[in-house]
DNA sequence: TTATGATTCAAACGTCCGTTTGGTTTTGGC
DNA sequence: GCCAAAACCAAACGGACGTTTGAATCATAA
């Protein structure tokens, strides 16, 4: 991960991941993270001007990419003649499933991601909302017209709950652990099957 | 919340516990929660001890109760002639879902137990596992009369999900604001009935 | 080779942190 | 009303924090 090959700012994002979903982002000192990276203290300024905004550029290195996938795999379920409530799920949760098992740090930026829902931190939802808002609203257009009886508030919360659900569930939490990593990737996939069922229902509910 | 008829000792917790689901455990200052709390700064130290006892102190005065009614809940249900699933999941869900309409702070704590999560703290979990395991065991006992056929790891770790699952649904987490503070109670218990179908399918499964 | 801009570095800045101290005030039993 | 214990308080402690500085080092194009 922070082998010498990778550049300064490279080694200070894989490091801000690791400590940010281990310390969260005001439990984790610029001090520790600049050892971690083996990086000067002075280096995260240097090439992110703050803290904040190193937090920032955590989520956007691998949020582009994310939002690109979900926009690719709506759209093309969209083209399909009759597209289900459950194909538009997938192509929004499909895309966290494949990060979550990534192995060169997706899976620990998915537990950085619940985190972010946890903190409820206003600045950071901003950032959030202004970047990657408009993938959600894709998103609730599609479920809207298949759903034309629910008004618009009411969609866009279930679908916030759907990506909490989905966040929560690809990270890892609880206080047992796994048996093996091995059936990892298994139970990965089962649970994004029951979430997609559990919130096609949920989204057809009333 | 903090009105003077209230001790040292409530106010300090009423004004933790608004903090910690606020700015979680590290961002929340010792000296912004005294003055919120409106009490002297050295007064955390001298009715805790410190800081991360208050934190174990925040969560001895929820879960105490909450604990109690689960286990009640659940010696009720086991009397039944035959039990199902849900009805389980109800003993374990219900109170925390009451907790979570409670007007004096409970709403708060359900988000501080989120944070908690998120948190993934390891002194913390200790705690936690030390003073409530035996609760998540004697569910366990109980679940495991009726699914004889899972393994014991197995069934934990379900339980443990199901566990994260409900505390995320009550902490009123995602992006989107509610509509109403009316429809909350509704919605609410719409979501732990949501839950409690989910859940039983998930504990099912296989 | 030299000049220039980008990068790294050790050191220090001021601020805020949790905690401790020592003294003052309040409380409750006799 | 007295006194010991409990509670409260202002002030200070050392330490860790994010950030800034200015000089040293590196890379590279002229």
């Amino acid at each position: 991960m922070n082998s010498p090959h990778f550049s300064t700012k490279e080694r200070i994002l894989g490091a801000a991941e690791e400590l940010f979903a281990r310390n969260g982002f005001a439990g984790a000192s610029l001090r520790e993270l600049t050892a971690t990276a083996k990086v000067n203290l002075a280096a995260v300024n240097y090439h992110f001007g703050s803290k904040d905004n190193l937090v920032n550029e955590v989520f956007r290195r691998r949020l582009d990419e994310l939002s690109a996938q979900r926009l690719e795999s709506l759209k093309i379920v969209l083209a399909k003649p009759e597209p289900t409530l459950e194909d538009i799920l997938a192509a929004f949760i499909h895309p966290a499933l494949l990060l979550s098992l990534d192995k060169t740090g997706g899976a620990t930026f998915v537990r950085v991601l619940a985190r972010a829902y946890a903190e409820h931190n206003e600045r950071l939802r901003k950032f959030l909302s202004e970047n990657y808002g408009h993938v959600l609203k894709e998103f609730a257009a599609a479920f809207g017209a298949q759903l034309q009886h629910l008004g618009k508030e009411e969609l866009y919360w279930r679908i916030d709950i759907i990506a909490g659900a989905l966040t929560y569930a690809m990270a890892d939490f609880g206080v047992i652990k796994r048996r093996e990593a091995m059936s990892e990737k298994i139970h990965r996939e089962r649970a994004a099957e029951h979430l997609i069922r559990f919130a096609a229902a949920g989204l057809r509910a009333e």
